[in-house]
DNA sequence: TCATTAAGTGGTACGCGTTCTATCTATTGG
DNA sequence: CCAATAGATAGAACGCGTACCACTTAATGA
């Protein structure tokens, strides 16, 4: 009776293939064409199968966007570890990692709103973002950065989710509040590392 | 020559009545039944109108949802008057309205959505929302708090442009990427008060 | 009254996300 | 080969934002 008749499930192997399959699809698009082009009738005619089976492997555009986080995060990490590697200072190192994360969304709009932007993030997502280790290799640079410039503090890891979250609010107010003057986004950074470096 | 013949174009107020008529149902319904209620076709039928006469007014949907920023922010900063009528050291009516701010935005994902995370935002919005003369009312006061706690900073505007939206940056990760375990809100609010109140 | 001009209406259309149903196709145990 | 089960498909449907169109309805100067 355990082995039940019939063709059985997809193993976890064959679902990841598929969900790879049509997530790196969706990254090309996304690459080539924007954010508006990634649309499910769309990815279906590039992957090569019908609309509907998306939703077979995926619980809708939002789940799979998500898949396209850790990808658009490692680009930004790039040219923050490119910057990392002209400075010594601990300090100017945090500064130089902070002015870089915050360039690069104001200079990839796309790429901000495809992360923190796309549309219904009311419901709670599962670990798809989470569990990439380089992510939690990016948050870990942080924290060493914030570490190595206030050793003796306890509260490290509030003070890292403290500057990353506020460097993406920074980002997001001066890309949603565009009409507002806003003080320079360096200035921001600058008066926001004053109290994680403190 | 100069007054030409025909029907003359709206003059001002007659837009602004039409726009805000418009505007007023559309927050009804975001009141009544949320964000994704707030639909033109469905908008148009509320207000008695084809659904592309509002596209006569507004630039689109976006457009229309700027009128509503306005109202979403008021009822923030009343909570935050109320906190402040009970506090009375200026260090602890910064710490009280921080907290209160971005707790109001955890408690009204759908406001946060309105404001931060609606639709197209690429394109730079005229002075639909910072006419406001209560918006600027709202920043003044988060201004006066930074200035009450620290008179002799030259910065004033910049700390509290760091705040304002290090405070939202602060909510819109508690709500978007939901699965990082993110040290808790009030703790990242006094990490950047920190700094802020230096 | 009449030509002129702007405002608003109705309909059609495109592509979108998403859901549903009915129908194939593939893979298994018997 | 057969029955059973899961995967994938096509097709229709709903409501959405938005665009274009011909059309009607004001409101005006002459």
């Amino acid at each position: 009776m355990l082995p039940k008749p019939g063709r059985p499930a997809r193993n976890a192997t064959q679902m990841e293939a598929a969900r790879d399959k049509i997530a790196g699809h969706a990254l090309t698009l996304f690459r080539q064409e924007g954010f508006s082009s990634v649309s499910i009738r769309r990815l279906a005619k590039e992957v090569g199968c019908a609309p509907m089976t998306i939703y077979a492997h995926f619980e809708g555009k939002t789940d799979i966007l998500q898949y396209l986080w850790a990808d658009v995060l490692n680009e930004a990490f790039e040219k923050i570890q490119t910057e990392l590697d002209k400075t010594e200072a601990p300090r100017d190192r945090l500064g130089a990692a902070a002015k870089t994360f915050v360039r690069y969304w104001l200079n990839n709009t796309d790429h901000f709103r495809l992360v923190f932007m796309s549309g219904d993030v009311s419901r709670a997502y599962v670990a798809t973002f989470m569990k990439d280790p380089q992510t939690h290799q990016h948050f870990k640079l942080i924290s060493d950065l914030v570490k190595a410039v206030a050793p003796d503090a306890a509260d490290t890891k509030t003070r890292a989710d403290t500057l990353v979250s506020g460097m993406i609010g920074i980002a997001l107010c001066l890309i949603t509040v565009a009409d507002y003057p806003w003080s320079a986004a360096d200035a921001m950074t600058d008066t926001l590392l004053a109290c994680i470096a403190a």
